[in-house]
DNA sequence: CTGAAAGCGCTAACAC
DNA sequence: GTGTTAGCGCTTTCAG
């Protein structure tokens, strides 16, 4: 159906491979010949056969992007600059979903190797030496984001301690004697990779330590956390801020105090993270950390490409990121 | 790298021709051969090369997937099972988004084409012949969703008129005197495909007539509808509803009625479209059109392979919708 | 500077 | 039943 390269070395009386050259620009033609044709490729609208090159160059320009889901809003916004960046430099994008299930994680990573994708950008749900073992036998370029796996690998991501301690400590100058923090994945601590989840915690911690505050919070890790945090009285005295580790969980916990007819943050103080765009429409407004995951996205692109046509690799700085004060503590 | 055919046919003492016959189950082979075939493939951990193959069958088992973005929450539920469906079917999944932009649309779709998709899922917003034609020439199947373009395509979605027309008719029980209609893209007219939003407008209109009312509503296509909004008065008896085409849209009019210190319903009732799953964070509730958008990407997929692999196309029903009673009329 | 030819790994038509 | 062969369309090496 489509013009092949045979077409116009007949149409211009010379062989295939000189075709070749002078439409990959290669050295070892005249400019007068290659001018002739590319001019009857234009013409004929000739369209290079992916495949076929592929085939013969064992490279498919193809970026392989294992994500959990799309539900998450950080998640599409990650996308939607992984799409625009890999188009935009002639990579097309094998997207794969995990669906936080370190099984379907590994199919899903089989599928992009039956693709033969030239690299992987992986928000990873597996963790440890075994996977960091295979992740190294695939032997294609590998960036990580959002969750780390190993210095074996670039990884995209804010500091998310050193950003989740400031966070904390800008709530604890506003007299909260009581903290409960609330993170559910951590309880598959040693079954999947949280990875971001342990950092923000323990930048939690040490931001309280520093602030001077003695007590521990209250970890919350139920996967019923409303459950938890209903069985728990907030009238008594005791300020009290509760702290997600995402804004998703801030919301949901919102929803319950408003509820129980709870005031935010006279009651009781709350904060989230990654400041979700769906914030601009929930009142109070949120206490959150804001990060730009559209740069994850041209960052683990431009990091795999690098990768992949250089064979080298910079270190990604961590990306910045800024603490937004809300009206919810 | 890989093990190849040719590599099993050695080992086996058979040609590479019989090895393809086992391996993809053909006539013309006796049990015992193909027994033996398939345990040395088995063991040698065979992978069929996907590139090798498309080349000589001159089909990639790839479905193109055209968005505008994954910005709208229903964008990403819709790719998350177009992802699930796809990958479980064998299909890979080719994802270009077009960020609403006609021109980029085109180009979303060549690259498409240099992949030589199987087929193609298209939430079109390109419009007209001259676009159909285009698509006609593509040559492989075309599944349009949620946005019309012509019947020869297999259309999913749902029947956006009477979904509105039942909304409205619900609103108009409430007593409102004045109505003011919310859709910016209807400003695109003629210009891009706005087949669904003109279809909840002709709902809306006919759900007003039917219910007596007289009046025509505001329709507000402004860009910058919140500015023709904050213009407009509504504490002066007549009690308005306004009926916003997408939940985006009403919940941006939500934070600008709030703002103006206007309580939802009593000052102003509010309406969306969509049920997108933010609103449980937001109150007053909703007054909004379910459907379950998920089931579009499943049924988008089946329909696209269908045609690919049967070549038959088989009609594909409007799909249910509910109208969700909320607390914002 | 250009042509010829041998692949890339798999499929399919035609012999035997 | 099984083997042989000629591609799919492009790249690349080796002659000339």
């Amino acid at each position: 159906m489509g013009v092949t390269i045979k077409d116009i070395a007949a149409l211009c009386g010379v062989s295939p491979g000189t075709v070749d050259r002078a439409l990959n620009h290669r050295p070892g033609i005249s400019e007068k010949t290659k001018a002739r044709i590319l001019q009857v490729a234009e013409q004929m609208n000739y369209q290079p056969d992916h495949m076929a090159r592929s085939l013969a160059k064992g490279r498919t320009m193809t970026i392989g992007v294992v994500l959990f889901d799309l539900y998450n809003r950080s998640f599409s916004q990650l996308m939607n600059s992984i799409e625009a960046a890999s188009r935009q430099q002639g990579y097309f994008v094998d997207l794969v979903l995990t669906n936080k299930d370190p099984e379907n994680e590994k199919k899903c990573i089989e599928h992009l190797l039956l693709r033969k994708v030239d690299g992987i950008i992986i928000f990873a749900i597996n963790q440890g030496e075994a996977f960091n073992d295979y992740l190294k036998s695939l032997s294609i370029p590998v960036v990580t984001i959002c969750n780390y796996v190993s210095d074996d690998w670039s990884y995209i991501g804010i500091d998310d301690r050193e950003a989740m301690k400031e966070a904390v400590r800008y709530i604890c100058g506003k007299q909260y004697e009581r903290f409960i923090y609330v993170c559910p994945p951590l309880a598959y601590r040693g079954k999947t990779n949280i990875y971001t989840q342990e950092e923000r915690l323990a930048g939690c911690l040490e931001g309280l330590k520093e602030s001077g505050i003695e007590a521990q919070p209250t970890v919350i890790t139920d996967k019923d956390y409303i459950g938890s945090i209903s069985r728990m009285d907030f009238g008594s005295g005791t300020k009290t801020a509760i702290i997600c580790s995402c804004d998703i969980y801030a919301l949901e916990v919102m929803n319950h105090l408003k509820g129980r007819g709870l005031r935010i943050p006279d009651d009781v103080g709350l904060m989230g993270f990654d400041n979700i765009d769906v914030l601009k429409y929930v009142s109070p407004a949120l206490t959150t950390v804001e990060y730009a995951v559209e740069e994850f996205g041209s960052r683990a692109v431009q990091c795999v490409i690098e990768q992949i046509e250089q064979g080298t690799r910079t270190l990604v700085p961590r990306l910045p990121y800024q603490v937004i004060t809300g009206d919810s503590t």
